[in-house]
DNA sequence: TCGAAAGACTTTTTT
DNA sequence: AGTCTTTCGA
């Protein structure tokens, strides 16, 4: 594929600091994987040298591919194409002991988090769901902003913040007690750790002597302090980025940081990339026009050459049933008519929850779905146990997991044997997995109790020790076979097929840990203990056996198809409330949602249809909806609505006098 | 120690 | 409405 004037300029920008402002379909993941091909063949780059980083794991993935597709195999050996989370565990990996770390350390995912929240707290707040998510949240926007507990207990104002640094300080000592570290510490602590030590902030500016970052209006401020530092002086980097498609402010994300890079990096080159390649006419104007209700710093008009193509639809339905059916027998028709595939098919949403109906009417009508984002797997208690064991065989002082699966299956170690076994490690000042050896446990426990539980961290040792010597899958597997998993399931579950269904999943799993171990052409051979710290990044190779191969409709929330593309995309539960979502709406954070919207219409290369539902059951009561505002926004001639514009509320009605208040006074500037 | 039944809580988005 | 959690009784 040919690269246009602009796409091509990016490329060979190559001497200094480069920014793209890539607007969506603008072909910018096609701008980066070209460059780094062009560092490699032109530049006399090695791949090892140059470092890609992104969001998510499935843009890394594909990414790679493509690079390795083109350079080969051989040239893209090395080539460091990750996001940033992998990129930190990495930099932490080789670092560990500068960090003041043990090796063997585990990675905490948001539910261990809680859990250690839960039990942190107990004794301080009472269990109040709601300030522990708010609690949560406290700590991850610390991190992300790079305050540590001093500073974030130093500059605590009213009652509630210097509680809350206080538990802050008290959840990363016990993370240090575990050996643990959290998702926000994959980024923290390498950025941390290159301000203070220069001379190991040089060895990786050695190492990574090219970086580019997808996505670059994503990054939160300890992100862009970590490309900072890695970059250094030399200033050798690309990132892409659109200010329209910031869509996760919430996890700390500062689209700023777009215009940080123009002051921190004067000598900045900047490229816009404004043809888009995706979408037909109509849906950019759409777009656009949507957009265009937002106020921005960098100004960019996108335009298409693909022909005007069809109108935008909006249907009405009664209620979210009548929605999922809609959907689906509208999707049916069409494919019947145009003779197109079930994957030219995106059913967007805004929440999770929105694709149970959704789900259920498609198997219904025999329809292949796949739903990606949601956590299923992961979630599944079969895979979170062996998760758990995992995690304590390569970390004995990981006390979450080993909580998790002691008695799992059943090994006549109850609740008053660990209580007993946790005080004393309490008392003591050690993790509970050592506390198990000591003498002193004799005066408390019975002999059954203590013979159980030493039988159990005794066979734990046992397998830790043949990790180093032996090859490690045969480890896993006998890990799995020694607990009797199989029988544990086949007793636990209601049905002889909900085992079954629950041990194929254990060999998902197992196939997976094989996998990693082992390596491929693209992915070196790493540790169990890698393995273990990228499975909870949900950082797997191939995805499920039938990844690209089958012809199946998309359905995914908005915040995941960001990146992707679909000819035909169906976007439901277009109303006030949902897609502005109502706390996002209360909260006064309407253009975040915009550019939600703005993401989903994005997403269509020829048709787009919305769908608008008149009532919806929400917490168990009906509510009765409007169409969202960013229907009004669109240009009602390219719209084709199914039973006439609704315009209901007096809200709305407001708000398009506003606009031709707006376009009125625009005449006269 | 386990299963059933009542009760609480959910619905924003992710590494 | 549906799912996860807690409680109570056997």
């Amino acid at each position: 594929m040919k690269l246009n004037a602009e796409q091509d300029a990016a490329v060979k920008l190559i001497s200094g600091p480069c920014l793209v402002l890539a607007g969506a379909g603008s072909g910018k993941t096609r701008v980066i994987t070209n460059k780094i091909v062009h560092l490699v063949k032109h530049c006399d780059y090695l791949a090892k040298n140059i470092s890609a980083v992104t969001f998510t794991n499935k843009a890394a993935r594909e990414m790679k591919e493509r690079i390795s597709q083109s350079l080969g195999k051989q040239d893209a050996r090395g080539l460091m194409v990750s996001t940033f989370h992998s990129l930190g565990l990495d930099i932490i990996k080789r670092e560990y002991k500068v960090l003041g770390m043990k090796s063997g350390f585990t990675l905490f995912d948001a539910q261990d988090t809680m859990a250690l929240l839960k039990e942190l707290t107990q004794k301080q707040l009472h269990e109040d769901s709601d300030l522990l998510k708010a609690l949560t949240l406290q700590l991850s926007q610390w991190k992300n902003a790079l305050i540590l507990p001093p500073q974030a207990k130093k500059y605590a104002k009213g009652e509630r913040d210097i509680i809350f640094a206080y538990c802050y300080e008290l959840y990363q000592r016990q993370l240090k007690a575990y050996n643990a570290l959290d998702f926000d510490d994959l980024i923290v602590m390498p950025t941390l750790l290159f301000k203070l030590n220069a001379a190991v902030r040089l060895r990786w500016q050695k190492k990574i002597r090219y970086l580019l970052v997808d996505e670059y209006q994503d990054t939160n401020t300890s992100q862009y302090e970590l490309i900072k530092a890695l970059v250094g002086e030399r200033a050798r980097f690309t990132v892409v980025g659109d200010d329209d498609q910031s869509i996760y402010s919430w996890r700390g994300a500062r689209p700023e940081n777009l215009m940080l890079l123009q002051r921190d990096f004067p000598q900045l080159k900047v490229t816009k990339l404004e043809q888009n390649y995706r979408s037909s006419q109509r849906i950019l104007k759409a777009a656009n026009a949507l957009i265009a209700n937002n106020p921005h710093e960098f100004e960019k008009r996108l335009f298409s050459e693909l022909g005007y193509g069809e109108p935008l639809k909006v249907l009405f339905v009664k209620n979210e049933i009548h929605e999922a059916q809609r959907v689906v027998s509208e999707l049916s028709g069409h494919k019947f008519m145009n003779g197109s595939a079930f994957k030219d098919y995106a059913v967007l949403y805004r929440g999770n929850h929105q694709s149970r109906l959704l789900e259920k009417s498609l198997l219904e009508h025999r329809i292949p779905y796949k739903i990606s984002g949601g956590t299923s797997f992961f979630a599944r208690s079969e895979v979170k146990d062996i998760m758990a064991y995992l995690k304590l065989l390569v970390n004995h002082n990981d006390d979450n997991a080993f909580l998790r699966i002691v008695n799992t299956p059943r090994r006549m170690i109850g609740p008053t044997t660990l209580e007993k076994l946790g005080s004393y490690a309490n008392l003591r000042h050690i993790g509970i997995f050592a506390a198990s050896f000591e003498m002193g446990l004799q005066e408390t426990l019975s002999g059954r109790g203590l013979a159980a539980l030493q039988a159990f961290t005794k066979w734990l040792v046992e397998l830790n020790d043949r990790l180093t010597s032996e090859d490690q899958i045969a480890v896993v597997r006998d890990l799995i076979n020694d607990i009797g998993y199989e029988d544990w399931l086949y007793e636990s579950s209601p049905s002889p097929k909900a085992a079954e269904m629950r041990m194929k999943n254990v060999s998902m799993l197992f196939k997976w840990v094989t996998q990693m171990l082992k390596g491929d052409d693209l992915h070196e051979k790493i540790t169990l203990e890698q393995v273990v710290a990228r499975l909870t990044l949900r950082d797997v190779l191939s995805r499920n056996e039938d990844e690209e191969g089958m012809d199946q409709v998309q359905l995914m929330t908005l915040h995941a198809s960001k990146g992707l593309e679909f000819p035909y995309v169906y976007l439901i539960g277009m109303e006030e409330g949902l897609l502005p979502h109502q706390v996002s709406i209360d909260e006064d954070n309407v253009e975040e949602e915009r550019r939600l919207a703005y993401v989903g219409i994005t997403r269509a290369q020829k048709e787009l249809t919305f769908i608008v539902a008149k009532e919806r059951i929400q917490y168990g009561e009906i509510i009765t909806s409007t169409p969202s505002r960013f229907l009004l926004e669109l240009p009602q001639d390219d719209l084709d609505w199914e039973s006439g514009p609704l315009i209901k509320t007096a809200e709305q009605k407001q708000n398009i006098a506003k606009k031709g208040m707006a376009s009125l006074n625009a005449l006269f500037d």
